[in-house]
DNA sequence: TCAAAACTTTGATAAATATCAAAGTTTTGA
DNA sequence: TCAAAACTTTGATATTTATCAAAGTTTTGA
């Protein structure tokens, strides 16, 4: 059950016998049915989680209009970042696109992490770098880059995803039209 | 000379007086005339600087264009941050836009400062996550946002930029054309 | 299993933005 | 200081993409 996460977690920076066993101690399981709701606009992202198996779509709103700013799947680490890190209410939802299973760790029990465990301090800098690296690799296909780039952009990276997810989320989260993409995939 | 660092470092988490010591010893200072490059594109970027004083604008190459990919004034912490991370050559440069002073920590020795002083992590961690905010809400206006209201958040959030830096720059930061930019800014 | 709901495609048109070109304006450096 | 270079604005036009509408297609769940 916590496999997955304890290697993930291994393979950026192993884990001591106590601290994983501090971990077995303070981690929520919980399972989300698809369409299920794991964060609502408005609530503080307590939690940090981990997904073990499923994928879910994180979003926002404007103009009436379901923005999705990312898709998350197995072997992911998700929060809504601003409001997890500063611990005010979220712009964003997070909802299970599949039957979900995710491991959460409260934003307290991390910070205690932090303070017992230094160690676990160099885990968390690599990970929010990883994050942060793919957060500004984005960046760049949105700045002057054509739909059909960012789509072809999003085919070589993440072409899994283009199966499991519809395209009207596929679609907001290149930042273009549900038609427009649609004619972009039909091209050829 | 280093006051300006240490007090942001401070401000982030307190520096024990050993660390504050070791970094006196390692730290390199650079002064960057206008227009001189402190990174070029192909180089591994093998330092992080602090910005003292100054601005500098990172930049990258696409279809003969140049695209900002980042601002950096006084008090931020700059680097090519995927190079940086993974020690790789980087497609970005990196160029003075004012007369720049910069201090700068080797890779090494930044990887040795988390060794020896753990509680560095914490410093380490707590930056990223703030940039990696950053590049989250950027994100947040290249999608799905008019080049309009792209032009105002950047108003309203940092307008000193505007000040600074000449529109062609501001323009490919904000993923729209110069003549768009300037049409803009003369609605009104 | 089958009707409703959700999703995708396609077409016609409108709106936003880019591109090309040229004329002003400001800055720079010998 | 003043000509050259860099920057900004403006206009005309082209291209990209969005929007609105409707018709197919697939999925879902009672």
């Amino acid at each position: 059950m916590l496999d997955r996460l304890f290697s993930m977690l291994d393979a950026v920076n192993p884990l001591s016998y106590e601290l994983r066993e501090h971990l077995r101690s303070i981690l929520v399981a919980r399972n989300i049915k698809k369409r299920e709701v794991l964060l609502h606009q408005g609530q503080i992202c307590e939690y940090i989680y981990f997904v073990n198996e499923g994928l879910l779509r994180c979003y926002y709103e404007k103009h009436d209009e379901q923005i999705t700013s990312w898709f998350m799947k197995e072997n992911d680490v998700i929060i809504s970042v601003k409001s997890f890190y500063t611990q005010t209410p979220s712009v964003e939802s997070i909802v299970a696109l599949e039957n979900t299973g995710v491991l959460g760790i409260h934003y307290k029990d991390l910070h205690q992490i932090y303070a017992q465990f230094p160690e676990f301090n160099i885990t968390g800098r690599i990970l929010t770098t990883q994050y942060y690296i793919q957060s500004e690799e984005r960046l760049y296909s949105l700045r002057r880059e054509r739909a059909k780039d960012r789509y072809l952009s999003l085919l070589q990276t993440q072409p899994e995803i283009l199966n499991r997810v519809p395209l009207k989320y596929v679609a907001s989260y290149l930042g273009i039209s549900l038609e427009t993409l649609s004619r972009i995939r039909s091209e050829r």
